[in-house]
DNA sequence: TCAAAAGTGTTAATAGTACACCCATGA
DNA sequence: TCATGGGTGTACTATTAACACTTTTGA
């Protein structure tokens, strides 16, 4: 027996900053929000903590309904827990953070629920505190994507070092040599080309390059 | 009107990595969990969330509660929310790192709750997740100790480049060169040297310094 | 033939690491 | 006088930053 029973339950939601990448720009993934409070606000991914799962379950359930796509990069930002952050009654709401390819996500869904890729540095006022929770999110990025190879869950399997410079270049607002950029790449040991060309992009064709994740 | 209600609520804790640094030791504060589930084992500082504060006041008041102690460094590490990890009632629980000055803190408090500071090395298995949540804190506190003023609040007002040399060296588990330690402090603009003197810790007597917080 | 993106090296500056001796003092 | 902790400088290495031209090719 615990002495539990005497304590305030809360709800507790999970909200996800879904990141896409797209014609060079850092986007993340809003809605309007269907239902009051706030409703018509734009809003992040989100939804409430269900009782046989996990936070990040939560998260990764919510990511599958909204877009479609299982199996995304996730990581806990933050949790935020001010009283009268949601107007409607005291949630608890756990931040993540969320990595997908533009390109998987799933269109139909995205019509059913209002869905909108926003540039993330013009975003408008979304509801609540969710750009605070946007910028936790991206300063996060931000680190990660200097050290580790979360840039794989952004880009296409194979990418271009232009690709991928230009997705470092928004992700931390500067630009960068481009010298300099390949040379720090050709130090990672969790990339590497492959005999593969994309004509696309340009005339002479470019290497393409992929994560070993 | 919500439509809110029909989803489950949890209770939410606050659970704190209480840090305190003495004798060369990094140290983390635990107690005798007084009831079920978990009664007797070891477990770090928490509580409930109460309805009308928010996450980082809660934290403040069990510290307050707990140790004496109002207006330390407290920061927020993560959510932990798995389903059974607290084997009485589902919690999810919001883990604070808190940084004291271990000289403040209250021994009568201590001993009503039967409190004990262990050195963060030699932690004996402490009751759920709690070995997990120190181990997140303590690698924030390195990655904080290098950049930025935090080991003011593990130090009294004064201390020599000796004491706070020993406390980098117990948070990074490494030893640290001198005469480069020295120097990379005195590139911070946040650490001055005062004009006082302890002659407490060598016939010598050190220069005390202190942080601008 | 030319526009457009791909690709390529060198130098300078900065940050980090390794290392050993003299100083001041109280007991 | 000597044991103890305080205090100091230099050389080497690694990392990061700055910078401009040639290559390839389809239109």
């Amino acid at each position: 027996m615990t002495n539990y029973s005497s304590y305030p339950r809360f709800l507790v939601s999970v909200d996800c900053v879904v990141f896409g990448f797209e014609d060079g720009k850092l986007k993340v993934l809003t809605h309007k929000r269907p239902y009051e409070p706030g409703e018509g606000e734009l809003s992040l991914i989100g939804g409430f903590v269900e009782r046989d799962e996990n936070l990040e379950m939560a998260a990764r359930r919510l990511l599958l309904n909204f877009t479609g796509l299982d199996d995304v990069y996730i990581q806990q930002i933050a949790a935020f827990g001010d009283v009268e952050r949601d107007p409607g009654e005291r949630v608890i709401s756990i931040v993540y953070s969320v990595l997908i390819n533009i390109k998987w996500y799933d269109e139909e869904l995205a019509q059913k629920y209002n869905a909108e890729w926003i540039n993330v540095d013009e975003l408008p006022q979304l509801c609540f505190d969710h750009n605070e929770m946007v910028e936790k999110a991206r300063k996060i990025l931000g680190e990660s994507i200097k050290e580790t190879p979360v840039a794989g869950y952004l880009l296409p399997r194979y990418f271009t070092i232009s690709n991928l410079q230009s997705l470092h270049e928004a992700v931390l607002r500067q630009e960068i040599d481009k010298r300099n950029f390949r040379r720090s790449l050709s130090e990672k040991s969790y990339i590497h080309a492959t005999n593969l060309i994309d004509k696309m992009s340009s005339r002479r064709g470019a290497t393409l390059y992929e994560f070993d994740l």
